[in-house]
DNA sequence: CCTACCGATCGGTAGG
DNA sequence: CCTACCGATCGGTAGG
């Protein structure tokens, strides 16, 4: 996160809200917090942002439309096989949150916080993502490329697996996405039990 | 949660704060938020916990005795196989979040606003039974009832798709806590990929 | 980007 | 369990 020479104040101020909602959460997060973090006056951000909540609501479209994105890039390019597709579903999202894990986790924590309509549309965007999946599981099980497992559970099961990385992910790790997206496809899919 | 009326008034507070942290998150929660909800003054409160911060110790306290509860009685009463060890380490933490949705949510999302040295003693506890699971998957590994995986890798996935259970569990649902119990280690442990 | 300020609400206390 | 109240802090505005 070096660089922000290059950037907006108003994305710099993203930038470090993203970073304060994380640790304190939204609601014990103040406008003096974060004006006191970038040096300014509370009073200056609203030249930028219209509200506090306006700033959780950029936060949270922003890696909605990443997602969001991601599964269009899979579905242009995809192939026949479903569980391949499964995996580039689950490395892409894998590879968007450990981009920004602060961003990752304001997104999967603090969006109950946005009001209506906004809480209503992501709700909706949220069963939309949840939606694909369970599709490409139950296409996995009609193509006999997955087992007759319940695909609604097993849908649940992936994507927690993939919404609590923001909690151990470290940049500076040895695994990098696209290893952590191996490994944990192989989990799910092998799972950990020895064949028998 | 019906049956209030045979439990204290503090009992009956916390309840109520149980539910409230967790729908509106611990900072956004108000004492007269708290006190409306049953019906008295913000300031009587006081006359059962000594502050707001109280009342998020008692609630994640009671949680972690819990789960650390029943590691000690699946010790008591553990034969040799691992992977049977690890399943009911698995139903029994199933059935703990089950049982209150609402406290598993507050104690896994508020914890972070405990203030030290409740703060650190919280996160020691979380470590000693995260390192439980661990050594529970490398002994596994060595008995040769679990395949050569990451175990740190596998434990994480095994308590992330546990501690998702809350978001979408349901008491009115179909399955019991003992059937998603049966359903998750057959897909943590088998797969969800086709034998081959 | 600032100073100065608003009404509302916060956690908590005093005293009964 | 209440009324009455405290100082602090909140999100946000006016005006420059």
């Amino acid at each position: 996160m070096s660089g922000n020479e290059n950037l907006s104040r108003k994305d710099q101020l993203e930038g470090i809200a993203t970073r304060l909602f994380n640790k304190k959460g939204y609601a014990a997060s103040s406008m003096r917090d974060l004006a006191q973090e970038i040096g300014i006056k509370a009073a200056s951000i609203y030249s930028h942002f219209d509200s506090k909540e306006e700033i959780l609501l950029s936060i949270c479209t922003k890696m909605a439309d990443k997602f969001f994105y991601a599964l269009e890039d899979i579905e242009r390019s995809s192939c026949g096989n479903m569980t391949d597709k499964l995996e580039k579903c689950i490395v892409a999202h894998i590879k968007i949150i450990t981009n920004d894990v602060a961003a990752a986790q304001v997104f999967m924590n603090e969006w109950k916080h946005l009001s209506e309509p906004y809480l209503s549309q992501f709700i909706k965007k949220r069963q939309a993502y949840e939606t694909y999946f369970l599709d490409l599981l139950d296409d996995g099980i009609n193509h006999n490329n997955i087992r007759k497992v319940d695909s609604k559970f097993a849908m649940l099961t992936i994507l927690s697996s993939l919404n609590w990385i923001p909690i151990w992910y470290k940049p500076s790790g040895k695994m990098s996405p696209e290893e952590i997206g191996k490994e944990l496809c192989s989990i799910l899919i092998k799972g950990i039990g020895v064949s028998n």
